[in-house]
DNA sequence: CGAATTTGACCAGCGC
DNA sequence: GCGCTGGTCAAATTCG
């Protein structure tokens, strides 16, 4: 059992510093979108992509998060592991793995208010059941807000979600594996409420298809903002995902002293260890994270990233501190 | 115009 | 069995 872990292990790694783990989770494909999707994993680069190795490939890399605000550092490599942490309880067979921290420079987005969206009330498609949640493999990550980077991973991730939890002050973000539909990979977001400074990544299923290396593959997977100066307020939420409700507040800014802090991820065998997974180390796409990881030291700062419900005061530092170029996103090359 | 995000509604799992 | 909560869907909205 010692190593049952092992790939998850890697798969954690690879999760916070570059991307999730790959897995078999096939799904019911859905053609539209699948064909778009595919296409970019097709692209992507086997090993690792050219540009990673020359180094300034993070940044792309980081577009999932970006609408996190999660514009920072990419995991450094080497890290420990380390035993659960007390704020967030791991899983029985969670395993707690730690990456040095970032410094962060805050930055908070300002949003606008908007027209209600939604559904309207009784049209809605019956959905297959959903498959035991407790049963699904999770991988935990908790990463210091300031090291937000750090849960950058190369996968391109949709936001699909946002729901506050109970007891919990923050947010929690739901993410999807954009690179393929059929990809069930899944990803929350969600600031520790014991240590605002720290964010949980949760890594749900695992990826069906390579990582997207190639800057194109994530093209247009996400939104990105102009960065300018002023950055502004603007858009809602491009910043996506956290950037509303999420958008540091109050808390805000604890978040340089926690990056000391280390961030760790709890692998939780999530019924099965990874035991489901087969030993895909030699994948490629393993190890175009692999490499990421590697050279996965940008400076790049997370801030806030999510933030108390209600604290305006939050969204205008969100803006005023993005100087660096935070809510800039989208790289082309 | 296409694509991403937001957000309310719907639904399933879990605890009591 | 019921209610609560988390998770997902999908229309509306916004942006490039």
């Amino acid at each position: 059992m010692e190593f049952s872990n092992d790939w998850d292990l890697q798969a954690v790694v690879r999760s916070c510093g570059s991307g999730s783990e790959a897995v078999t989770s096939p799904a019911p494909p859905r053609p539209e979108e699948d064909r778009r999707e595919v296409n970019n994993v097709g692209r992507a680069a086997p090993a690792a992509a050219p540009e990673l190795l020359v180094g300034r490939p993070v940044r792309p890399a980081l577009r999932e998060l970006d609408y996190l605000d999660l514009d920072h550092e990419l995991p450094r490599a080497p890290f420990s592991i380390t035993p659960p942490s007390s704020e967030r309880r791991p899983l029985d067979h969670e395993v707690l793995i730690s990456f040095p921290a970032a410094s962060t420079s805050g930055q908070q987005q300002l949003l606008q208010p908007r027209k209600q969206p939604g559904r309207k009330p009784g049209v809605r498609t019956p959905r297959p059941k959903r498959s035991k949640k407790s049963q699904m493999k999770k991988v935990v990550c908790e990463v210091p807000v300031a090291d937000g980077g750090v849960s950058t991973d190369l996968w391109a991730w949709r936001k699909y979600g946002q729901k506050p939890i109970k007891g919990s002050p923050y947010p929690r973000g739901y993410y999807k594996c954009s690179s393929l539909k059929a990809c069930m990979a899944r990803k929350l977001v969600e600031r520790s409420p014991a240590k605002p400074g720290v964010l949980v990544v949760t890594y749900i299923a695992d990826h069906c298809h390579a990582v997207p290396t190639m800057l194109n593959a994530l093209a247009g997977t996400t939104r990105h903002r102009p960065a300018s100066p002023d950055h502004q307020q603007t858009s809602r939420s491009h910043g996506g995902g956290v950037s509303d409700e999420a958008a540091s507040a109050g808390g805000g800014r604890e978040d340089d002293s926690s990056a000391d802090a280390a961030s760790s991820m709890t692998v939780d065998g999530g019924g099965g260890g990874g035991a489901d997974t087969a030993d895909d180390e030699n994948e490629p796409w393993q190890q175009a994270d692999m490499d990421m990881a590697a050279l996965g030291d940008h400076p790049l700062d997370l801030d806030d990233f999510l933030v108390p419900f209600g604290d305006d005061d939050g969204f205008d530092r969100f803006f005023e501190d993005d100087d660096d170029g935070v809510l800039e996103r989208r790289v082309s090359l």
